[in-house]
DNA sequence: AATCAATAAAGAAATTTTTCTTTAATAAAA
DNA sequence: TTTTATTAAAGAAAAATTTCTTTATTGATT
C-alpha cells in the first residue's frame, strides 16, 4: 500500500537514459555537417531497435520526415532543451578526492548544464586549492556559501561512511537534488531527488555477462 | 528479425544492478556484528519494495528463515561469489586523465574483483609515472604487455573521439569485455561484451525529475 | 509518369519487471 | 500451550518497456 517512489512519470526512465547518447551522436553529425539522420542510423549507432529510437523521440516535439529522417539540428536543439541541458544549474561538490577531482575536471558537465560552483572537503591539504578553477573550501563554510549562490544540487563524492552526514547537511540548507556517487544509500525527505551513481553495478553487469559466456561455451 | 542483444539472460539486469548495494549493505551489517537481516530492512535501506528484495535474492542460493530473515554472512559470501566479485579479473585502463586516475585510485574496484594491471596514455608527461602503484605506459606497449598478463577487460577513459580507436586496439589483442566511460558508442564484434557507463544519463534523470517537480507545483 | 524502397508514426502484441496476494513457517507474546 | 505477528517464498496480477505490424508518405529509380 505504501508508495516507494512516486512515478507520475510521463517519459520512461530508460528513454531519458538513452537520450543523452542520441544528443551526443547528433552533435557529432552536426559538426560533420550532416543535415538529416534516420532512426535506422541512430539505432545502428546505439545497437538498439530503430522503433525504439522513434518511440523515444516521439516524447519530444521532434518530428521526422518520411524517407529523410530527422533534422540533426532539431535533435540537438530540442533534446538539449528537453533534457534540461540548455539551462545552467548550480551545484556544490563535497569530497574533493580523486573522483571529486575527476568530476571537477569534466567539461562535459558544464556542456550539459551543470556548473559546479564550489567544492568542499575536510582535508587541510586540499582546502584553499583550486581544482580546474573551482575553489575547495572547508565543509564548515558550506552553509554561508549556499546562501549566496543559487545552488540546487549537491554532489557527494566522499567515502561511503560519510555519505549520510553530508546528505543531512545538504538537506539542511535546502538543496533540491543530490547526486550520490557512493555505494551507500542515503535517507532524505521525500521531496528531495536522489540519484545514485555507483560504478559497481556496472562492474556486476559486465561480470555477469562474462560468466554467462563461460556457461554457454 | 535481427537480434540487437542476445538476452538468454536468466537473471534480470535490474536485479544484477541492485545486488551490489545489497552486498555493500550486508558488509556493513557484518562489520557491525548483525547476524540476520530481513528483506524489510534491506528494502527500507534501498527504498524499494520488500518483495523485490526476496525475488532478487531468490536468483541466488540464499534462503531466508521465516520470522528471522537472511543470514548476513550468507548474503555477503553468496552475493560476492554470484556477482563475480570473489575472483580477481585483470584489466587495462587506457586514458590516464582525471577520470582514469580516479578509477586507479578507487580501492572499491579491487575489493569487488577487478585489478587494473596497467594504464596507458599518449601524454608524455604521464607516461612512466605511477598512479596509486599502477604504472602508466605508452599506448604502443599495449600489445606486448597484454601477452604477458592475463587481461580480459579493457577500460576506456580517453576523450570520446578516440574511443573507437582504443576499442579497435583492445579487440585486436583479444580483450573479452570493454568498459566504456565515454559518451561515444563503440562498434565491436558480437562476442565482445561492452558496458557503457556515462555520467550524463544520470544527469538527465536528475534534471528530468527536477523539472517534473516544477511542473507539478 | 509509374514504380520501388526507405522511412516515420501509430497502435498492437510480446516481453520483462515490479507489485500484490496467498500460504506456510516460526519466533515472540500472552 | 495457544495465539499473534512477522517473515520468506511462490505464484498471480499489474505495470512498464520493448518489439512487431501495419499504414502512409515521399524521395529515388526505372
Amino acid at each position: 500500500m505504501v508508495q516507494y517512489s512516486k512515478k507520475i512519470q510521463a517519459v520512461p526512465e530508460p528513454t531519458i537514459r538513452r537520450m543523452p547518447s542520441y544528443l551526443a551522436f547528433a552533435e557529432g553529425l552536426l559538426r560533420k555537417g550532416q543535415q538529416f539522420v534516420s532512426s535506422t542510423q541512430i539505432a545502428n549507432y546505439m545497437n538498439i531497435d530503430p522503433t525504439q529510437v522513434t518511440k523515444d523521440l516521439s516524447y519530444t516535439t521532434i518530428v521526422g520526415k518520411t524517407r529523410v529522417g530527422y533534422e540533426v539540428k532539431a535533435i540537438v536543439d530540442v533534446l538539449s532543451e528537453f533534457l534540461g541541458f540548455s539551462v545552467m544549474d548550480n551545484a556544490f561538490l563535497v569530497g574533493a578526492g580523486s573522483l571529486g577531482s575527476a568530476l571537477l575536471h569534466d567539461s562535459g558537465l558544464n556542456h550539459f548544464g551543470l556548473k559546479i560552483e564550489a567544492a568542499f572537503d575536510i582535508n587541510p591539504s586540499t582546502i584553499g586549492r583550486k581544482i580546474n578553477d573551482v575553489e575547495v573550501f572547508h565543509i564548515d563554510q558550506f552553509r554561508d556559501l549556499a546562501q549566496e549562490l543559487n545552488v540546487i544540487m549537491g554532489i557527494i563524492t566522499v567515502p561511503a561512511e560519510n555519505a549520510q552526514t553530508v546528505a543531512d547537511l545538504m538537506v539542511a540548507w535546502g538543496i533540491k537534488a543530490i547526486w550520490n556517487f557512493t555505494p551507500a544509500r542515503i535517507k532524505v525527505p521525500d521531496d528531495i531527488i536522489v540519484q545514485n551513481t555507483t560504478l559497481y553495478s556496472n562492474l556486476a553487469i559486465i561480470f555477469n555477462k562474462l560468466h554467462q559466456d563461460k556457461r554457454e561455451e
